[in-house]
DNA sequence: CATTTTTCCGCAATCGTTTGTTCATTTATT
DNA sequence: AATAAATGAACAAACGATTGCGGAAAAATG
């Protein structure tokens, strides 16, 4: 069985010259003669020779892998993001090694132990919803693997993150949903670990700040982006003396939830209640009650983004240089439907 | 800048002894006295050394990588089989290599290309739309890397496989609208890379041959998945004289675009047109006028079933030993709202 | 023709770990 | 006490490719 692959030594021996002159032939080193730099070429293409890539990346301790954290797949703003990163990479010669948190907290810190043991160049990062340290990042520094977080960044200083501007385009949302009449607008706010740096509540307040308008704290409910957790925090809002005529939500997931369950209880979508939103997934096309207006976040440039600072790091790491720590911000975008 | 790990010659150094006594302490290597392995434990602990997985890579010939090979990962469909793969994978100290082909041939190639030139242990893949060869899977003999096969599985021999039955279920789904009083029911099928086992159709027809019907060939029409090839399949199926009442779709999603245009053309879901289709998304719980029923095909169950099937491969193969071509079939479930 | 320069290639080390073999020392056996 | 057996550890090769250095043969120079 195991047949063998050709290998460098293998073409030097047929040859009868030394292994080292046929990895320079190989590469059109100078110093080899045309004639045995054509013979070997020749040779190599006949066994159909490639090199083999687990012995260069033993030797060169480089992987060309970069891993990629992420809490889930299932939501399209992160295989869209992915789809960015994967471009990058490929097109740097580099493939993605994907994994999982499923916004738990050991299984990340699993997953960046693993990659770590697999010598990626580096990682990519969305932190799950329940990490509430990332020791387990930094750690990496002291293998001098780069770590660049998109999107789900944690509030530390010293990292590098590529996310997007949330505050500008919720303050927008608000402003947007003021001058359509509404009075009374409520924030469904995700879990606390994502709110660290809360843009959508800073930008909800400023709002209403703009407005000359006082920010009722009842209108602010938390959900832990759970089916159960998003109707809790309706049922909270619903039982309030003076209900809010429109909710500025997380995001879409938990929005469609939202307006599911406010259906149930029988609230006219857009009449009663009307929703405002983060992600903007293609899924909402097809509901029926999609939420009025999303905040663009473009994930797939996220994606290109981080994955291109991540690169910058890598080379820069390479030639023996210090980064400083870059926090790159993108634009969002409030659609209007 | 670059701090070196440390590694086995290094303790061996500070000991006085050698790397392979070294290397047989770390291993709890019976010929190693007691006294010196506890003294290389504590200095490896000490240092907190952990041994470079990129030299034991190239020396053990194994990568613990597996290489996933899909269309894309917004279809849950997919995202869903990749916890299935990617948990069975971590239990065998695997990681997940993840790549898109986007229905792009060439891009498959290459992701197949790549993947080999990493060294993966094997490959688990499910074959883009515009996939009309495997060669470039079927190369992967000549390297030892077994491949699997899930869900869109080539029509080829010598092929190692795990899909669903859609037989039987599309006869039950094709019966069960007889039984609701339908009696015109087209079938909306997908492009013809994806039918050469055409499991759906089969079913579509003899579910007629069972209740001695005849099949309308113009009730037989196919997108290539594509919203406007959805559209155009459903023109002319509202172009015949004879209208269909019920629609067989190929998935939930073309079904999703399907059912958004039927409803432009002011057509009454569920009353005029009602829908029957396949995967059983998630995403189609927030829909409007969902399809009436859905084929489950548990991802998640064939992502773990083909990953399981792919560890059986490489250890046979590791044990020098053949394969026979396994083509494992689970069963599918017509799922009704 | 003798010397310098250029051209071309081999030697050997290296990356970090594993493993078959050998060898010295200690312990057990008669 | 002499020999056999068991123990513990070192040596060296190997995996495949890369690279600094040195050196022989060929070409160019005076």
């Amino acid at each position: 069985m195991e047949k063998k692959l050709p290998t460098i030594k293998e073409i030097a021996r047929r040859l009868n010259i030394s292994a080292s002159t046929v990895s320079r032939a190989l590469h059109d080193h100078p110093s080899i003669g045309l004639r045995t730099k054509m013979a070997v070429k020749k040779l190599a293409a006949e066994l159909n020779y490639e090199p083999n890539q687990t012995a260069i990346f033993f030797k060169q301790r480089k992987t060309f892998t970069i891993g990629l954290v992420l809490p889930n797949l299932r939501e399209e703003f992160f295989s869209a993001a992915i789809n960015g990163i994967e471009d990058v990479a490929l097109d740097h010669k580099y493939i993605v090694l994907i994994g999982q948190s499923h916004n738990d907290l050991a299984r990340e810190q699993k997953l960046v132990e693993t990659m770590k043991n697999h010598r990626v160049d580096g990682i990519i990062a969305s932190i799950s919803s329940s990490t509430t340290h990332i020791e387990h990042f930094e750690q990496m520094k002291n293998y001098d693997i780069p770590v660049v977080f998109f999107d789900r960044v944690p509030d530390a200083k010293d990292i590098h993150s590529v996310s997007c501007n949330l505050y500008d385009s919720s303050v927008e949302a608000v402003e947007w949903l003021f001058n359509n009449g509404h009075k009374r607008i409520a924030y469904l706010q995700g879990p606390a670990t994502l709110n660290m740096k809360n843009e959508r509540l800073d930008g909800y307040v400023e709002a209403h700040k703009k407005h000359k308008l006082p920010v009722d704290e009842s209108l602010i409910v938390s959900t832990d982006l759970s089916v159960e957790g998003t109707r809790k925090a309706i049922d909270a809002l619903l039982l309030l003396k003076k209900r809010p005529t429109a909710i500025l939500s997380f995001n879409d997931y938990v929005t469609l939830d939202a307006i599911q369950y406010a259906r149930q209880k029988k609230l006219v979508i857009n009449k009663d209640l009307c929703f405002v939103s983060y992600a903007n997934v293609p899924v909402t096309q097809y509901v029926e009650y999609p939420p009025l207006a999303s905040v663009e976040q473009f994930p797939y440039d996220q994606g290109v983004s981080a994955t291109e600072l991540l690169f910058r790091l890598i080379d820069k790491k390479l030639a023996g240089q210090e980064s400083p720590y870059e926090n790159i911000v993108l634009k969002s975008e409030l659609i209007i439907r």
